[in-house]
DNA sequence: GACTCAGGGCCAAGT
DNA sequence: ACTTGGCCCTGAGTC
Protein backbone atom coordinates (compact mmCIF):
# COMPACT_ATOMS: atom_id res chain seq x y z
CA UNK A 1 0.00 0.00 0.00
CA UNK A 2 1.43 3.43 -0.86
CA UNK A 3 -1.24 5.62 -0.77
CA UNK A 4 -0.36 9.46 -0.31
CA UNK A 5 -2.11 11.30 2.41
CA UNK A 6 -2.81 14.89 1.19
CA UNK A 7 -2.22 17.22 4.07
CA UNK A 8 0.51 15.72 5.84
CA UNK A 9 3.19 17.74 4.34
CA UNK A 10 2.74 21.18 3.92
CA UNK A 11 3.91 24.48 2.18
CA UNK A 12 5.49 25.95 5.59
CA UNK A 13 4.91 23.65 8.38
CA UNK A 14 5.06 25.34 11.76
CA UNK A 15 7.67 24.04 14.13
CA UNK A 16 6.14 21.08 16.44
CA UNK A 17 5.20 22.05 19.69
CA UNK A 18 7.83 20.23 21.59
CA UNK A 19 10.22 21.14 19.36
CA UNK A 20 13.69 21.73 21.55
CA UNK A 21 13.95 25.72 22.62
CA UNK A 22 17.25 25.51 20.49
CA UNK A 23 15.92 24.51 17.23
CA UNK A 24 16.78 27.33 14.65
CA UNK A 25 13.15 27.54 13.80
CA UNK A 26 12.11 28.08 17.56
CA UNK A 27 14.76 30.66 18.13
CA UNK A 28 13.67 32.52 15.00
CA UNK A 29 10.52 32.38 16.89
CA UNK A 30 11.69 33.95 19.76
CA UNK A 31 10.51 37.36 19.65
CA UNK A 32 9.66 40.59 21.34
CA UNK A 33 6.82 39.63 23.85
CA UNK A 34 8.90 37.09 25.89
CA UNK A 35 10.51 37.73 29.30
CA UNK A 36 14.25 37.51 30.00
CA UNK A 37 13.19 33.95 31.92
CA UNK A 38 11.32 32.63 28.91
CA UNK A 39 14.27 33.59 26.99
CA UNK A 40 16.65 31.05 28.86
CA UNK A 41 17.78 28.33 26.54
CA UNK A 42 17.02 25.55 29.10
CA UNK A 43 17.73 23.28 26.10
CA UNK A 44 20.94 23.59 25.83
CA UNK A 45 21.26 22.67 29.38
CA UNK A 46 19.05 20.20 29.35
CA UNK A 47 19.44 16.24 29.80
CA UNK A 48 19.26 14.79 26.80
CA UNK A 49 16.80 12.06 27.75
CA UNK A 50 14.49 14.57 29.30
CA UNK A 51 11.46 15.49 27.57
CA UNK A 52 9.49 18.29 26.58
CA UNK A 53 5.78 19.28 27.42
CA UNK A 54 3.73 18.42 24.80
CA UNK A 55 2.14 21.76 25.17
CA UNK A 56 4.40 24.32 25.03
CA UNK A 57 7.68 22.83 24.43
CA UNK A 58 9.05 23.39 27.78
CA UNK A 59 11.12 21.33 30.57
CA UNK A 60 8.73 18.46 32.18
CA UNK A 61 8.40 18.46 35.59
CA UNK A 62 6.48 15.47 36.10
CA UNK A 63 3.28 13.95 35.29
CA UNK A 64 0.43 16.36 36.13
CA UNK A 65 -3.35 15.59 34.95
CA UNK A 66 -2.66 12.74 33.01
CA UNK A 67 0.67 13.19 31.42
CA UNK A 68 4.13 14.30 31.33
CA UNK A 69 4.14 18.43 31.24
CA UNK A 70 5.82 21.34 32.23
CA UNK A 71 5.25 23.15 35.93
CA UNK A 72 4.09 26.18 33.72
CA UNK A 73 1.05 24.37 31.94
CA UNK A 74 0.19 22.15 35.13
CA UNK A 75 -0.29 25.55 36.73
CA UNK A 76 -2.47 27.18 33.68
CA UNK A 77 -4.61 24.19 33.25
CA UNK A 78 -5.18 24.00 37.11
CA UNK A 79 -6.15 27.60 37.12
CA UNK A 80 -8.47 27.39 34.09
CA UNK A 81 -10.24 24.51 35.37
CA UNK A 82 -10.18 26.02 39.12
CA UNK A 83 -11.67 28.83 37.72
CA UNK A 84 -13.74 27.99 35.33
CA UNK A 85 -11.86 29.98 32.80
CA UNK A 86 -13.74 30.99 30.00
CA UNK A 87 -10.91 31.96 27.26
CA UNK A 88 -11.20 33.16 23.74
CA UNK A 89 -9.12 33.89 20.61
CA UNK A 90 -8.43 36.88 18.96
CA UNK A 91 -6.83 34.80 16.01
CA UNK A 92 -8.09 32.12 14.10
CA UNK A 93 -7.58 29.39 17.17
CA UNK A 94 -4.42 28.28 15.41
CA UNK A 95 -2.07 30.16 17.90
CA UNK A 96 1.32 28.32 17.56
CA UNK A 97 1.80 26.97 20.91
CA UNK A 98 5.75 27.16 22.62
CA UNK A 99 7.80 28.15 25.43
CA UNK A 100 8.38 31.84 24.43
CA UNK A 101 4.50 32.37 22.85
CA UNK A 102 2.34 30.08 24.99
CA UNK A 103 1.09 33.39 27.19
CA UNK A 104 -0.13 34.74 24.13
CA UNK A 105 -2.99 32.61 23.82
CA UNK A 106 -4.78 31.36 26.69
CA UNK A 107 -7.88 29.76 24.68
CA UNK A 108 -5.42 28.02 22.50
CA UNK A 109 -3.26 27.06 25.19
CA UNK A 110 -6.30 25.20 27.20
CA UNK A 111 -7.35 23.87 23.72
CA UNK A 112 -3.81 22.19 23.28
CA UNK A 113 -3.62 20.82 26.95
CA UNK A 114 -6.87 19.24 26.08
CA UNK A 115 -5.53 18.08 22.96
CA UNK A 116 -2.86 16.12 24.15
CA UNK A 117 -4.50 14.83 26.90
CA UNK A 118 -4.79 16.75 30.03
CA UNK A 119 -7.82 15.74 31.96
CA UNK A 120 -9.79 18.22 33.82
CA UNK A 121 -11.23 15.04 36.16
CA UNK A 122 -7.53 15.35 37.80
CA UNK A 123 -8.28 18.59 39.25
CA UNK A 124 -9.63 17.81 42.64
CA UNK A 125 -13.23 19.86 42.52
CA UNK A 126 -12.75 19.20 46.40
CA UNK A 127 -9.07 21.39 46.39
CA UNK A 128 -7.63 18.29 48.69
CA UNK A 129 -4.00 19.09 48.70
CA UNK A 130 -1.55 16.00 49.01
CA UNK A 131 -2.15 12.69 48.21
CA UNK A 132 -2.16 10.82 45.05
CA UNK A 133 -5.03 10.33 41.70
CA UNK A 134 -6.03 7.07 40.62
CA UNK A 135 -3.96 7.91 36.82
CA UNK A 136 -1.11 6.26 39.50
CA UNK A 137 -0.99 2.50 37.07
CA UNK A 138 -1.23 4.82 33.99
CA UNK A 139 1.35 6.82 35.39
CA UNK A 140 3.65 3.81 36.56
CA UNK A 141 2.51 1.90 33.31
CA UNK A 142 3.96 4.85 31.36
CA UNK A 143 7.15 5.53 33.03
CA UNK A 144 7.84 1.50 32.93
CA UNK A 145 7.69 1.73 29.10
CA UNK A 146 10.21 4.84 28.60
CA UNK A 147 12.27 3.20 30.97
CA UNK A 148 12.36 0.10 28.88
CA UNK A 149 12.72 2.25 25.61
CA UNK A 150 15.62 3.59 27.11
CA UNK A 151 17.02 0.03 28.33
CA UNK A 152 16.30 -1.69 25.01
CA UNK A 153 16.27 -0.17 21.51
CA UNK A 154 12.53 0.64 21.00
CA UNK A 155 11.13 -2.00 19.07
CA UNK A 156 12.08 -0.95 15.95
CA UNK A 157 9.99 -2.77 13.47
CA UNK A 158 9.37 -2.62 9.49
CA UNK A 159 6.93 -0.16 8.99
CA UNK A 160 7.35 -0.20 5.23
CA UNK A 161 4.50 -1.76 3.16
CA UNK A 162 5.64 -4.56 0.88
CA UNK A 163 4.42 -2.37 -2.41
CA UNK A 164 5.55 1.29 -1.35
CA UNK A 165 9.13 1.64 -2.09
CA UNK A 166 9.79 3.36 0.94
CA UNK A 167 8.71 6.19 3.19
CA UNK A 168 7.00 8.77 1.28
CA UNK A 169 9.55 11.62 0.66
CA UNK A 170 8.05 14.86 0.87
CA UNK A 171 8.45 15.29 -3.31
CA UNK A 172 5.95 12.18 -3.80
CA UNK A 173 3.30 13.71 -1.46
CA UNK A 174 0.11 15.92 -2.45
CA UNK A 175 1.06 19.41 -1.55
CA UNK A 176 -1.82 21.04 -0.08
CA UNK A 177 -1.76 25.02 -0.55
CA UNK A 178 -5.22 24.91 1.47
CA UNK A 179 -4.93 22.92 4.37
CA UNK A 180 -7.23 24.48 6.61
CA UNK A 181 -9.98 24.70 3.87
CA UNK A 182 -11.86 22.06 5.58
CA UNK A 183 -10.59 21.47 8.81
CA UNK A 184 -11.61 22.84 11.84
CA UNK A 185 -9.23 25.50 12.84
CA UNK A 186 -8.07 23.54 15.68
CA UNK A 187 -7.39 20.85 13.63
CA UNK A 188 -5.45 22.81 11.54
CA UNK A 189 -3.54 24.16 13.97
CA UNK A 190 -2.53 20.40 14.74
CA UNK A 191 -2.32 19.09 11.19
CA UNK A 192 0.01 22.12 10.57
CA UNK A 193 2.09 20.51 12.76
CA UNK A 194 2.86 17.44 11.05
CA UNK A 195 5.46 17.23 8.10
CA UNK A 196 5.37 14.30 6.63
CA UNK A 197 3.97 10.76 7.18
CA UNK A 198 5.91 7.47 8.56
CA UNK A 199 6.15 5.76 11.17
CA UNK A 200 6.86 3.90 14.75
CA UNK A 201 5.42 4.20 17.95
CA UNK A 202 7.29 6.63 20.44
CA UNK A 203 6.56 7.06 24.31
CA UNK A 204 5.06 10.72 25.31
CA UNK A 205 1.35 10.42 24.17
CA UNK A 206 -1.72 11.79 25.89
CA UNK A 207 -2.45 9.05 28.55
CA UNK A 208 -6.30 9.94 27.86
CA UNK A 209 -5.71 8.09 24.74
CA UNK A 210 -2.49 6.14 25.10
CA UNK A 211 -2.92 2.52 25.53
CA UNK A 212 0.79 1.58 24.69
CA UNK A 213 2.14 -1.61 25.62
CA UNK A 214 5.50 -2.67 26.23
CA UNK A 215 6.59 -5.64 23.73
CA UNK A 216 5.98 -8.20 26.57
CA UNK A 217 2.67 -6.81 26.93
CA UNK A 218 2.00 -7.77 23.42
CA UNK A 219 3.12 -11.19 23.90
CA UNK A 220 1.10 -12.08 26.99
CA UNK A 221 -0.88 -15.41 26.69
CA UNK A 222 -3.77 -15.62 24.98
CA UNK A 223 -7.16 -14.07 26.30
CA UNK A 224 -4.58 -11.47 28.65
CA UNK A 225 -3.89 -8.77 26.73
CA UNK A 226 -7.07 -7.01 26.73
CA UNK A 227 -7.41 -8.32 30.47
CA UNK A 228 -4.39 -6.93 30.96
CA UNK A 229 -5.17 -3.33 29.70
CA UNK A 230 -8.59 -3.40 31.86
CA UNK A 231 -6.51 -5.03 34.65
CA UNK A 232 -3.38 -2.42 34.44
CA UNK A 233 -5.98 0.60 34.19
CA UNK A 234 -8.94 -0.39 36.15
CA UNK A 235 -10.64 3.00 35.91
CA UNK A 236 -11.04 2.24 32.29
CA UNK A 237 -14.03 0.37 32.38
CA UNK A 238 -15.51 1.94 35.21
CA UNK A 239 -17.86 4.45 35.69
CA UNK A 240 -16.04 7.82 35.49
CA UNK A 241 -18.37 9.21 38.18
CA UNK A 242 -17.82 6.43 40.38
CA UNK A 243 -13.98 5.91 38.98
CA UNK A 244 -11.53 6.62 41.74
CA UNK A 245 -9.97 9.87 40.15
CA UNK A 246 -13.26 11.64 40.30
CA UNK A 247 -12.68 13.99 42.82
CA UNK A 248 -15.96 15.58 42.96
CA UNK A 249 -18.78 16.64 40.45
CA UNK A 250 -18.34 17.73 37.09
CA UNK A 251 -17.54 21.40 36.65
CA UNK A 252 -20.72 23.34 36.03
CA UNK A 253 -19.60 25.49 33.53
CA UNK A 254 -19.34 22.25 30.98
CA UNK A 255 -22.23 20.85 29.09
CA UNK A 256 -23.61 18.41 31.04
CA UNK A 257 -24.13 16.57 27.72
CA UNK A 258 -20.17 16.88 27.07
CA UNK A 259 -18.65 14.63 30.38
CA UNK A 260 -17.75 12.45 28.17
CA UNK A 261 -16.35 14.94 25.41
CA UNK A 262 -14.49 16.38 28.30
CA UNK A 263 -12.00 19.10 25.83
CA UNK A 264 -15.49 20.81 24.87
CA UNK A 265 -14.82 23.94 26.23
CA UNK A 266 -17.66 26.85 26.48
CA UNK A 267 -15.85 29.26 24.24
CA UNK A 268 -14.93 26.49 21.85
CA UNK A 269 -16.31 27.09 18.48
CA UNK A 270 -17.30 23.63 16.38
CA UNK A 271 -15.25 22.47 13.77
CA UNK A 272 -16.10 23.71 10.36
CA UNK A 273 -17.24 20.93 8.50
CA UNK A 274 -16.54 19.69 5.42
CA UNK A 275 -19.63 21.23 3.05
CA UNK A 276 -21.41 17.54 2.62
CA UNK A 277 -21.67 17.23 5.80
CA UNK A 278 -23.86 18.93 7.70
CA UNK A 279 -26.06 16.47 9.14
CA UNK A 280 -23.90 14.98 11.65
CA UNK A 281 -22.38 18.05 12.69
CA UNK A 282 -25.58 19.61 13.75
CA UNK A 283 -26.80 16.67 15.58
CA UNK A 284 -23.46 16.74 17.34
CA UNK A 285 -23.73 20.46 18.35
CA UNK A 286 -26.99 19.78 19.50
CA UNK A 287 -26.43 17.13 21.73
CA UNK A 288 -23.14 17.85 22.85
CA UNK A 289 -23.05 21.82 23.34
CA UNK A 290 -26.10 23.50 22.66
CA UNK A 291 -29.09 21.76 23.61
CA UNK A 292 -31.69 23.59 24.31
CA UNK A 293 -32.62 24.96 28.17
CA UNK A 294 -36.04 23.55 28.37
CA UNK A 295 -35.78 19.72 26.58
CA UNK A 296 -38.35 17.84 27.46
CA UNK A 297 -37.03 14.00 28.83
CA UNK A 298 -34.77 12.91 26.35
CA UNK A 299 -36.56 9.12 25.19
CA UNK A 300 -34.43 6.22 24.93
CA UNK A 301 -32.88 6.80 21.51
CA UNK A 302 -31.68 10.58 22.88
CA UNK A 303 -29.57 9.06 26.01
CA UNK A 304 -27.94 6.81 23.83
CA UNK A 305 -27.29 9.55 21.46
CA UNK A 306 -25.89 11.89 23.97
CA UNK A 307 -22.62 9.44 24.81
CA UNK A 308 -21.54 9.59 20.92
CA UNK A 309 -18.04 11.07 20.47
CA UNK A 310 -17.50 14.19 19.10
CA UNK A 311 -16.28 13.43 15.49
CA UNK A 312 -14.25 17.14 16.07
CA UNK A 313 -12.48 16.44 19.07
CA UNK A 314 -11.23 12.92 17.93
CA UNK A 315 -10.34 14.49 14.75
CA UNK A 316 -8.36 16.89 16.86
CA UNK A 317 -7.14 14.23 19.36
CA UNK A 318 -6.16 11.90 15.81
CA UNK A 319 -3.80 14.87 14.80
CA UNK A 320 -2.37 15.74 17.93
CA UNK A 321 -1.32 11.99 18.64
CA UNK A 322 0.00 12.29 14.58
CA UNK A 323 1.61 15.47 15.48
CA UNK A 324 3.54 14.30 18.69
CA UNK A 325 4.49 11.02 16.84
CA UNK A 326 6.23 12.67 13.90
CA UNK A 327 7.64 15.53 16.08
CA UNK A 328 8.93 12.61 17.95
CA UNK A 329 10.72 11.17 15.19
CA UNK A 330 12.18 13.88 13.94
CA UNK A 331 12.43 15.46 10.22
CA UNK A 332 14.15 12.90 8.44
CA UNK A 333 12.31 9.74 10.20
CA UNK A 334 8.53 10.26 8.67
CA UNK A 335 5.56 7.80 9.54
CA UNK A 336 4.45 5.88 6.25
CA UNK A 337 1.06 5.63 5.32
CA UNK A 338 0.07 2.37 7.26
CA UNK A 339 1.63 3.24 10.27
CA UNK A 340 -0.48 6.08 10.01
CA UNK A 341 -3.47 4.65 9.01
CA UNK A 342 -2.69 1.97 11.92
CA UNK A 343 -2.32 5.34 14.19
CA UNK A 344 -5.73 6.36 13.05
CA UNK A 345 -7.10 3.31 13.49
CA UNK A 346 -5.92 3.21 17.45
CA UNK A 347 -7.32 6.24 18.42
CA UNK A 348 -10.36 5.50 17.28
CA UNK A 349 -10.59 2.11 18.83
CA UNK A 350 -9.48 4.12 21.83
CA UNK A 351 -12.63 6.64 21.37
CA UNK A 352 -14.68 3.60 20.63
CA UNK A 353 -13.63 1.60 23.74
CA UNK A 354 -14.10 5.23 25.73
CA UNK A 355 -17.64 5.74 24.11
CA UNK A 356 -18.85 2.18 25.67
CA UNK A 357 -17.30 2.84 28.51
CA UNK A 358 -19.35 5.65 29.50
CA UNK A 359 -22.41 4.33 27.94
CA UNK A 360 -25.15 3.93 31.18
CA UNK A 361 -26.02 0.76 29.81
CA UNK A 362 -22.32 -0.51 29.60
CA UNK A 363 -21.69 0.48 33.07
CA UNK A 364 -24.40 -1.59 34.23
CA UNK A 365 -22.71 -4.52 33.40
CA UNK A 366 -20.12 -6.26 35.07
CA UNK A 367 -16.64 -5.46 34.05
CA UNK A 368 -15.58 -9.18 32.69
CA UNK A 369 -18.72 -9.07 30.70
CA UNK A 370 -17.81 -5.80 29.62
CA UNK A 371 -14.21 -6.90 28.32
CA UNK A 372 -15.45 -9.91 26.50
CA UNK A 373 -18.00 -7.99 24.84
CA UNK A 374 -15.44 -5.42 23.84
CA UNK A 375 -13.01 -8.09 22.76
CA UNK A 376 -15.19 -10.00 20.55
CA UNK A 377 -16.88 -6.91 19.20
CA UNK A 378 -13.82 -3.92 18.32
CA UNK A 379 -13.60 -4.45 14.66
CA UNK A 380 -17.31 -4.26 14.22
CA UNK A 381 -17.45 -0.83 15.98
CA UNK A 382 -14.39 0.11 13.91
CA UNK A 383 -15.54 -0.95 10.82
CA UNK A 384 -19.10 0.80 11.63
CA UNK A 385 -17.43 4.18 12.87
CA UNK A 386 -15.85 4.38 9.34
CA UNK A 387 -19.18 3.42 7.47
CA UNK A 388 -20.65 6.43 9.15
CA UNK A 389 -18.24 8.65 8.57
CA UNK A 390 -18.19 7.77 4.83
CA UNK A 391 -22.17 7.91 4.67
CA UNK A 392 -21.84 11.32 6.20
CA UNK A 393 -18.71 13.00 5.14
CA UNK A 394 -17.67 11.12 2.16
CA UNK A 395 -17.29 12.79 -1.55
CA UNK A 396 -18.95 10.02 -4.08
CA UNK A 397 -15.35 8.44 -4.92
CA UNK A 398 -13.58 9.52 -1.84
CA UNK A 399 -12.84 8.01 1.61
CA UNK A 400 -13.03 10.13 4.40
CA UNK A 401 -10.15 10.07 7.22
CA UNK A 402 -10.87 10.69 10.51
CA UNK A 403 -8.35 13.70 9.54
CA UNK A 404 -10.53 15.27 7.60
CA UNK A 405 -9.08 14.48 4.25
CA UNK A 406 -10.69 12.35 1.27
CA UNK A 407 -8.60 10.33 -0.65
CA UNK A 408 -9.59 9.22 -3.69
CA UNK A 409 -10.72 5.17 -4.25
CA UNK A 410 -8.95 5.26 -7.31
CA UNK A 411 -5.82 6.81 -6.04
CA UNK A 412 -6.15 3.23 -3.24
CA UNK A 413 -7.41 1.01 -5.74
CA UNK A 414 -4.23 1.73 -7.79
CA UNK A 415 -1.79 1.24 -4.78
CA UNK A 416 -3.70 -1.50 -2.62
CA UNK A 417 -2.82 -4.89 -2.43
CA UNK A 418 -5.48 -7.40 -3.40
CA UNK A 419 -6.71 -7.66 -0.19
CA UNK A 420 -7.09 -4.39 0.67
CA UNK A 421 -8.57 -3.32 -2.18
CA UNK A 422 -11.38 -5.96 -1.79
CA UNK A 423 -11.99 -4.49 1.37
CA UNK A 424 -12.18 -0.64 -0.30
CA UNK A 425 -14.29 -2.10 -2.43
CA UNK A 426 -16.74 -4.31 -0.40
CA UNK A 427 -17.12 -1.17 1.79
CA UNK A 428 -17.41 1.03 -0.41
CA UNK A 429 -20.64 -1.31 -1.62
CA UNK A 430 -21.75 -1.26 1.89
CA UNK A 431 -21.51 2.80 2.27
CA UNK A 432 -23.51 2.94 -1.06
CA UNK A 433 -26.19 0.76 -0.21
CA UNK A 434 -26.57 3.08 3.44
CA UNK A 435 -26.40 6.10 1.48
CA UNK A 436 -29.22 4.93 -0.47
CA UNK A 437 -31.19 4.08 2.42
CA UNK A 438 -30.32 7.26 3.98
CA UNK A 439 -28.69 5.98 6.98
CA UNK A 440 -28.79 8.36 9.71
CA UNK A 441 -27.28 9.05 13.30
CA UNK A 442 -29.69 7.59 15.70
CA UNK A 443 -29.45 3.72 12.77
CA UNK A 444 -25.63 3.89 13.68
CA UNK A 445 -26.02 4.71 17.48
CA UNK A 446 -28.69 1.79 17.52
CA UNK A 447 -26.19 -0.50 15.20
CA UNK A 448 -23.17 0.44 17.39
CA UNK A 449 -24.89 -1.15 20.45
CA UNK A 450 -26.62 -4.20 18.70
CA UNK A 451 -23.16 -4.72 17.81
CA UNK A 452 -21.84 -4.47 21.16
CA UNK A 453 -24.53 -6.46 23.14
CA UNK A 454 -24.17 -9.60 21.67
CA UNK A 455 -25.43 -12.09 23.55
CA UNK A 456 -23.56 -15.01 21.57
CA UNK A 457 -19.64 -13.48 22.45
CA UNK A 458 -18.11 -16.50 23.86
CA UNK A 459 -17.48 -16.60 28.24
CA UNK A 460 -20.63 -13.88 28.43
CA UNK A 461 -21.97 -14.51 32.06
CA UNK A 462 -24.81 -12.37 32.17
CA UNK A 463 -26.33 -13.24 28.88
CA UNK A 464 -29.82 -12.83 29.77
CA UNK A 465 -29.29 -8.57 30.75
CA UNK A 466 -26.82 -8.57 27.10
CA UNK A 467 -29.47 -10.08 25.37
CA UNK A 468 -32.44 -7.65 26.99
CA UNK A 469 -30.37 -4.23 26.27
CA UNK A 470 -30.10 -5.60 22.25
CA UNK A 471 -33.85 -6.16 22.60
CA UNK A 472 -34.05 -2.76 23.54
CA UNK A 473 -32.20 -1.37 21.28
CA UNK A 474 -33.83 -3.05 18.56
CA UNK A 475 -36.89 -2.08 19.30
CA UNK A 476 -35.94 1.43 19.82
CA UNK A 477 -33.84 1.02 15.99
CA UNK A 478 -37.90 -0.32 14.79
CA UNK A 479 -39.98 2.31 16.18
CA UNK A 480 -37.73 5.28 15.09
CA UNK A 481 -37.23 3.99 11.20
CA UNK A 482 -40.94 3.29 10.95
CA UNK A 483 -41.37 7.26 12.74
CA UNK A 484 -39.24 8.71 10.64
CA UNK A 485 -39.09 6.89 7.40
CA UNK A 486 -42.95 6.12 7.31
CA UNK A 487 -42.76 5.19 3.10
CA UNK A 488 -40.32 3.35 3.50
CA UNK A 489 -41.60 -0.08 6.07
CA UNK A 490 -38.53 -1.90 5.26
CA UNK A 491 -35.99 0.34 6.17
CA UNK A 492 -35.56 -1.90 9.37
CA UNK A 493 -35.20 -5.12 8.48
CA UNK A 494 -33.21 -3.66 5.41
CA UNK A 495 -30.31 -1.73 8.52
CA UNK A 496 -29.97 -5.28 10.19
CA UNK A 497 -29.56 -7.44 6.81
CA UNK A 498 -25.96 -5.03 6.72
CA UNK A 499 -24.90 -6.21 9.75
CA UNK A 500 -23.97 -9.89 8.50
CA UNK A 501 -21.84 -7.56 6.01
CA UNK A 502 -20.20 -5.27 8.38
CA UNK A 503 -19.58 -8.68 10.59
CA UNK A 504 -17.49 -10.18 7.27
CA UNK A 505 -15.76 -6.79 6.50
CA UNK A 506 -14.67 -6.59 9.91
CA UNK A 507 -13.21 -10.72 10.36
CA UNK A 508 -11.24 -9.23 6.89
CA UNK A 509 -10.14 -6.44 8.56
CA UNK A 510 -8.76 -8.24 11.48
CA UNK A 511 -6.97 -11.06 9.57
CA UNK A 512 -5.52 -8.43 7.31
CA UNK A 513 -4.28 -6.82 10.07
CA UNK A 514 -3.02 -10.18 11.55
CA UNK A 515 -1.26 -11.09 9.01
CA UNK A 516 1.47 -7.31 9.01
CA UNK A 517 0.98 -7.72 12.55
CA UNK A 518 2.96 -11.20 12.00
CA UNK A 519 5.10 -9.74 9.57
CA UNK A 520 6.19 -6.80 11.84
CA UNK A 521 4.29 -3.95 10.28
CA UNK A 522 2.09 -3.20 12.65
CA UNK A 523 2.94 -0.44 15.53
CA UNK A 524 3.56 -3.02 18.67
CA UNK A 525 2.32 -0.53 21.28
CA UNK A 526 -0.96 -0.27 20.17
CA UNK A 527 -4.40 -1.20 21.50
CA UNK A 528 -5.51 -2.56 17.96
CA UNK A 529 -2.24 -5.02 18.22
CA UNK A 530 -3.34 -5.76 21.89
CA UNK A 531 -6.45 -6.72 20.49
CA UNK A 532 -5.64 -8.65 17.77
CA UNK A 533 -3.58 -10.70 20.17
CA UNK A 534 -6.17 -11.09 22.51
CA UNK A 535 -8.73 -12.97 19.26
CA UNK A 536 -6.14 -14.58 18.38
CA UNK A 537 -4.90 -16.65 20.98
C1' DG B 1 7.86 4.46 59.02
C1' DA B 2 10.46 6.52 55.37
C1' DC B 3 10.07 7.69 50.79
C1' DT B 4 7.83 9.08 46.44
C1' DC B 5 5.44 12.13 43.71
C1' DA B 6 1.36 14.45 41.94
C1' DG B 7 -2.05 17.94 43.17
C1' DG B 8 -2.77 22.39 45.65
C1' DG B 9 -1.33 26.85 47.53
C1' DC B 10 1.61 30.76 47.85
C1' DC B 11 3.71 34.72 46.17
C1' DA B 12 7.17 37.48 43.55
C1' DA B 13 7.47 39.01 39.01
C1' DG B 14 5.41 40.32 34.89
C1' DT B 15 1.65 42.35 32.04
C1' DA C 1 -5.89 43.94 39.08
C1' DC C 2 -4.88 39.96 36.96
C1' DT C 3 -1.83 36.23 35.17
C1' DT C 4 2.18 33.49 35.21
C1' DG C 5 5.29 30.15 36.87
C1' DG C 6 8.63 28.48 40.27
C1' DC C 7 8.77 26.65 44.65
C1' DC C 8 7.08 24.45 48.62
C1' DC C 9 3.52 21.87 51.29
C1' DT C 10 0.55 17.97 51.76
C1' DG C 11 -0.81 13.34 52.03
C1' DA C 12 -2.15 8.78 49.63
C1' DG C 13 0.30 5.13 47.87
C1' DT C 14 4.48 2.30 47.83
C1' DC C 15 8.40 -0.03 49.52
Amino acid sequence: MKMDIPGYYLEQPQPPAHYSDNHPEHLLMQEGSSTPQEQKTEADSRPESEESCPVCGDKVSGYHYGLLTCESCKGFFKRSVQNNKHYTCSEQQSCPMNLSQRKRCPFCRFQKCLAVGMRREAVRADRMRGGRNKFGPLYRRDRQMKQQKANTDPCRIKMETKQAPGPQSPTVLHRISGPTSNLSSSAAFHLSHIVCPSGLEQSGQPLALDCTTNIHRALTPPSMAFRGLCCTYPEYLQDKGESSFSYGPVPTYYPVHSTLDNSFAPTYSPCSTPSSAPVICQTETHTSASLPPATPAPSFLNLLLEGEQDECQLRTKVLATLQREQANRGKHDCLNTFSIMCKIADQTLFGLVEWARNSNLFKELKVDDQMVLLQSCWSELLVLDHLCRQVTYSKEGCVYLVTGQQIDVSTIISQAGTTLNSLVSRTQDLVFKLKALHFDRHEFVCLKYLVLFNPDAKSVQNRRQVEQTQERVNRALMEHTQKSHPGHSDKFGQLLLRLPEVRSISLQVEDYLYQRHLLGDLPCNSLLAEMLHGKHN
